[in-house]
DNA sequence: TTTAAAATATTCCAAATTGGAATAAGAATC
DNA sequence: GATTCTTATTCCAATTTGGAATATTTTAAA
């Protein structure tokens, strides 16, 4: 999964709150989502205009008096289906947890979609089997500056593992909460 | 530390060991450091062409007769230095341990450099630092996203700790034994 | 009040990167 | 013998990158 991949649905995910122009966009991935996520201007207008060719979203301009015209983009149905593929995939790797992973988990929260606990279980799943396969090298290597390479893979892992689990928790209580 | 300035690093260390052409540079990161490393081709040529133009590479034509000629790339005195101030310097961020900190931990060890432990001392500073900012930035927040967010990079943080006291602690053993 | 800086909104721009393919011939495999 | 792989480097075109440019209004600073 490309980052330009994750970018385009991380602007899907923005839209899914309501239609924006390019300059809004940016303005709320810097200010909303700029602990775990960066797009520059130029990357958000690049990512747009190929989002457009590719049907996901759609553009209106928008006049207004004292300020340069807008171009409003509105998520389109195609979008939203991509959007919600994208959203409830877990991620492949432990090195993509920071970024993308953090983008879904995000967009679950903000949207109230309801595969948050789904998402989590296998994301838990994928890492498991990530971690088995880890440990599983780690019995048969010799070389010593791999036994401490996959020991890193193996910690990072772990935590990464621990972390969606406290996760589940918190998220089960919210669930909850959202019962009662 | 942009990517390019570690693969131009890593290129320098792999001449450490001795005079190459661009075809076995790709050869010794495809077989002796993939699991942690990826250069194309292309990229390689680029990086030495560039690498060149800074001085810190000089390279000479070597005519063969069945094979296309080779255009061997030795290290110079600028490059040597270039290389020990980068292989002697901690990486700023978690993120940057899997890939960077592991090719600096690779040629430490592979060139026999003395700066090994230093090098870990030094790392192990950075993100004892990095995990105080994170733990004081939790408890500052009360958006349930962004405690979320803080756990997950200090229980990244943490584990990377964890595993750089393992390396220290393996590292002091293996410069025992070569005292013995 | 005047001047300077920031905001609005999108496009422009040129250098760098990317992910192969191309090249030509010998060596290895089927 | 025919096919595929290896050797070694350059070529190539599309994409990405990191701002600047544009023109005007609004806001902040002097």
């Amino acid at each position: 999964m490309s980052f330009k991949v994750s970018a385009e649905n991380a602007l899907l995910g923005i839209l899914m709150t309501g239609p924006k122009h390019g300059y809004d966009l940016h303005g709320y991935v810097s200010t909303k989502m700029n602990q775990f996520w960066d797009l520059s201007m130029s990357q958000i207008y690049a990512l747009l205009k190929r989002m457009e060719r590719n049907g996901v979203v759609v553009s209106q301009e928008e006049w207004q008096e004292n300020r340069p015209a807008k171009n409003i983009f509105s998520i389109t149905q195609k979008g939203k289906e991509r959007f919600l593929r994208w959203v409830s995939t877990p991620v492949e790797h432990v090195r993509d947890v920071r970024i993308e992973f953090l983008a879904k988990l995000f967009f679950v929260r903000k949207l109230h979609l309801k595969e948050g606990l789904t998402l989590i279980d296998k994301q838990i799943d994928v890492l498991q089997e990530k971690l088995r396969v880890i440990e599983n090298l780690k019995e048969k290597i010799t070389d010593e500056f791999e036994t401490v390479l996959y020991s890193f893979k193996a910690s990072q892992t772990t935590a990464a593992l621990n972390w969606l689990r406290e996760c589940k928790a918190s998220f089960s209580q919210d669930q909850k909460k959202g019962i009662g």
